[in-house]
DNA sequence: CGACACATTGAACGAGTTCAAGACTTGTGG
DNA sequence: CCACAAGTCTTGAACTCGTTCAATGTGTCG
């Protein structure tokens, strides 16, 4: 993954706003890192300090609410994708981010994102963009889970990793799918056993094509159908 | 609904920022309207141009995921909540926002507000945070809605409420909801039929008062343990 | 006061869960 | 590199809860 299908290239690389129109080189102070499986990449209680972009892998974003619920997954992350915006302006964490497998990522501190949003109104207002997508993503949940039957919400989730993928510039086809069936299955609201079935029947519906963790979007139209209103 | 309990109230008064730390008069051109039970605030395609706030009153936001769907609930506003952050950064509303009854609002202009960031650092601040609070809503839908069963939902969903009440300063522990059932039961994603059901055995358990759309909580720690993690 | 929309209640059906057993990956150590 | 073991995934059967369809009841507004 490279730096051009990035969620933050546009805050990344500020030349873009200069007058001439070219890009320069990154002028922020980036560090690149990795995570192994299962490492996290932040926990609650911990101060927010950086805004974090993937390269590689993917992360998964759990939290309780805030009562004794345990954990479920409130969100995971694909390359290219930006992790860490909603929580913009709190002091600390309240949620979980663990590398659901290996994992590599860029982070960029947030002091830096405000000296640049103070400078540049472009700046100012690619903020405002990024924000305004992180907070689609729970409504693109609510869409996939609400009114939906067990297949429709798996087809609808299929579809949402794909059309994410492809906005990234990555092959939306066909995929290694990193998390787990029951991680699934938290973040639609249903159990691991449904979630099997489900990708049982659209492959003997042909579909979809599964191999443990490799799944190919064999008819996208059929699965959309599966999914009204998207 | 006074200023005090609004959203909008450290952006709408910058006098808040200003050294002497003391207030001034509003600086900012609202304007105050009113919205018949059933019109409309802003329907898709408009440009977005204002932000709003209610002063009393209910909206609802619906929207249908790009597709053929119909529209369903996204979103509903009580009095002294901030309506239209989700839109910021875009040039058109994609969703639909109607009066559940008579309501009162007050609408700002975006361009001040950009006018108002480029100068205050601290309303810069505050914009992140209406904006991470705007983010939140989705997250307590799903909260509400996934791995729960309806009786649980509809305890979550009267706790929502309440909470949101509170918040802005107002009676917490009775209130007049004005959304019907279809559209309660929209919202959580049932049957409305299954929403009458939940009220009937809410209140046969003594957990709450049910006269039409007047509620009153009555054991709201056992409403809690129905709605585990909250 | 009457009519229409909305809300409640009932009964049968169906989809998803639960519990449990068996098959397959995946990673580890020999 | 192979074999084994642990975890994950799949599949089956009974049961539960929410939906569906339909009828009755209640509130609200002209």
């Amino acid at each position: 993954m490279s730096c051009l299908g990035c969620g933050l290239r546009r805050l990344c690389f500020p030349g873009r706003f200069s007058a001439e129109g070219r890009y320069r080189a990154p002028e922020l102070p980036i560090r690149r890192s990795r995570l192994a499986r299962g490492a996290a990449l932040f926990r609650p209680g911990e101060r927010v300090r950086f805004i974090y972009t993937l390269r590689s892998g993917c992360i998964k974003e759990t939290a309780a609410t805030a009562g004794g619920g345990r954990d479920s997954l409130l969100a995971f992350y694909l390359p290219g994708e930006v992790l860490g915006m909603q929580h913009a302006g709190a002091e600390r964490f309240t949620s979980t981010a663990v590398a659901v497998e290996a994992t590599t990522y860029c982070e960029v501190p947030w002091s830096t994102f405000r000296r640049l949003c103070a400078e540049v109104p472009e700046a100012r207002r690619e903020l405002v963009r990024v924000m305004a997508r992180a907070a689609q993503a729970p409504l693109d949940l609510v869409a996939m889970i609400r009114h939906r039957e067990a297949l429709g919400q798996l087809a609808g989730f299929l579809l949402n990793v794909a059309a994410r993928l492809r906005s990234r510039g990555l092959h939306a086809r066909e995929f290694r799918l990193s998390l787990s069936r029951a991680e699934i299955a938290d973040y639609l609201g249903m159990t691991g056993e449904t979630v099997s079935r489900c990708f049982t029947e659209l492959a003997e519906r042909g579909l979809i094509d599964v191999r443990a963790k490799h799944v190919q979007l064999l008819q996208p139209l059929e699965l959309q159908r599966l999914f009204p209103g998207a």
